[in-house]
DNA sequence: GTAAAGAAGTTTATTTTATAAACCAAATTA
DNA sequence: TAATTTGGTTTATAAAATAAACTTCTTTAC
């Protein structure tokens, strides 16, 4: 009946970030943090757990003098998002 | 950008609550237990959350001698249930 | 008739999660 | 050179989800 649904995506800022990656297909920290209007504090966490489970991979490189956090959405990332909406199917089509 | 979304909406449990009464206009219960695999406890706290919300009204009468809590969606339910899924569509429409 | 088991929940305790506050280092500006 | 800003990370707190334990009444078995 309700299929179950990532933990990890079913959190409203995971579940931005990954959304506009997946439209973005790469992304600066300070770039997400402004279109999810997140604080650095939560994006770095959610983003490290993400990480961690291999639906973003993040580069830390620099911009000049500064440091420079780029995500990218990984294949692993975009199918456990293609899973996630169709899970999510058997909770919105209420016909 | 990214539409908030409803806390008491952005559960599984109670997101499959409040699905499978629009979908049903009514529902006991041990039935809500059984569609949503939820354990009693968990279910119980939930139902009173969205009751308390006003998503939901709950009627605790009796079926022959034993307790029956029915449960039903209300219009306040519906309304959220559907802003939710447009805010959903946020993030969801990745193009 | 009474003891054990089951049904229908509720309450309470625990674990997990989300979130922000505090912090750090380097660079820029005053 | 002192203060502020940028780009984050780490840690502490608040909130949430979840299950375990408990309650009350009812059957069923002996």
């Amino acid at each position: 009946m309700f299929k179950p649904l990532d933990p990890l995506l079913h959190s409203e800022l995971r579940l931005a970030i990954v959304s506009l990656l997946i439209g973005a297909e790469e992304a600066e920290f300070p770039y997400i943090k402004e279109q999810t209007g997140a604080t650095a504090g939560n994006l770095s966490v959610q983003i490290d757990k993400l990480s961690a489970a291999g639906y973003i991979e993040v580069e830390k490189t620099f911009k000049g003098k500064k440091p420079c956090t780029v995500c990218r959405i990984t294949s692993t990332g975009l199918k456990a998002f293609e899973d996630y909406v169709e899970a999510l199917k058997s909770y919105l089509d209420v016909k």
